[in-house]
DNA sequence: CTCATCTACAACCATTTGGTTGTACGTTAC
DNA sequence: GTAACGTACAACCAAATGGTTGTAGATGAG
């Protein structure tokens, strides 16, 4: 179970990191391509520091990395850091699909014990 | 695309109701089953007012839902809610599952092209 | 060399967040 | 009826967020 693998504060950063529409929208335009930081902040509606500080953060969540290409800074994707948070979001899935059966069983095993109280 | 259905502030929201370990785990707590809010308040070193509002948090977010039930009100697991951000970061991924399938194509059609020069 | 560009980072500000305590109100138990 | 319980909500506080401007250091172009 990948939820066990991951302490609490780098699950924090994570979601913290999609709960932006700008972070939402960087990740999906340096996914399967680099961009340098200035090259993105051209596309937003404020500040080149802002847009540094945005991708600081997807940094701090593992979900981008930059790599230095001469005078400028290029930002990608980080694959793995998608691929976990997915796989992370399956776990979830999984404990409330369990247990919502779970829950499902009972009351199915409850009106077959007591047919006939489904329209009381 | 479910992702096109939900406006911005609907997926923050989302995203950030998951920001915090607590409201991840009253999410797991309530799953399948109701629970008081006071009950949910003895599980953790924290207020009685600050559990409610990690509940309204979630709350916000279309992730749990309350029912009166005499004096307590009863907190569970929304199912939409949950079903929406599952599906929600499918979305999220099969985007980036076909970018980065589209530069690994341009990537292979690169190399089978210029055969021999992956070691300049 | 010089200038424009890209980046890094500090300082500042307003708002939000995550927490507290205190008060008030409805419901249940006795 | 009264006491205890569960909830709601306001007021307050420290710290984090999301933004700004300004300054300074590398790097590339002419």
């Amino acid at each position: 179970m990948v939820v066990d693998e991951l302490c609490e504060s780098e699950l924090d950063r994570l979601f913290q990191a999609f709960a932006d529409s700008t972070r939402r929208d960087i990740v999906r335009r340096v996914t399967g391509g680099g961009l340098s930081v200035s090259g993105l902040a051209r596309h937003y509606a404020m500040s080149f520091a802002a847009v540094q500080k945005h991708v600081a953060v997807l940094e701090r969540a593992d979900l981008v990395s930059k790599e230095r290409r001469g005078r400028e800074q290029l930002v990608r994707a980080n694959r793995d850091g998608l691929e976990r948070a997915r796989a992370l979001l399956d776990d979830y899935e999984a404990i409330w699909r369990q247990r919502a059966g779970r829950i499902a069983d009972i009351l199915a095993e409850e009106t077959a014990a007591g047919q006939g109280r489904e329209t009381p």
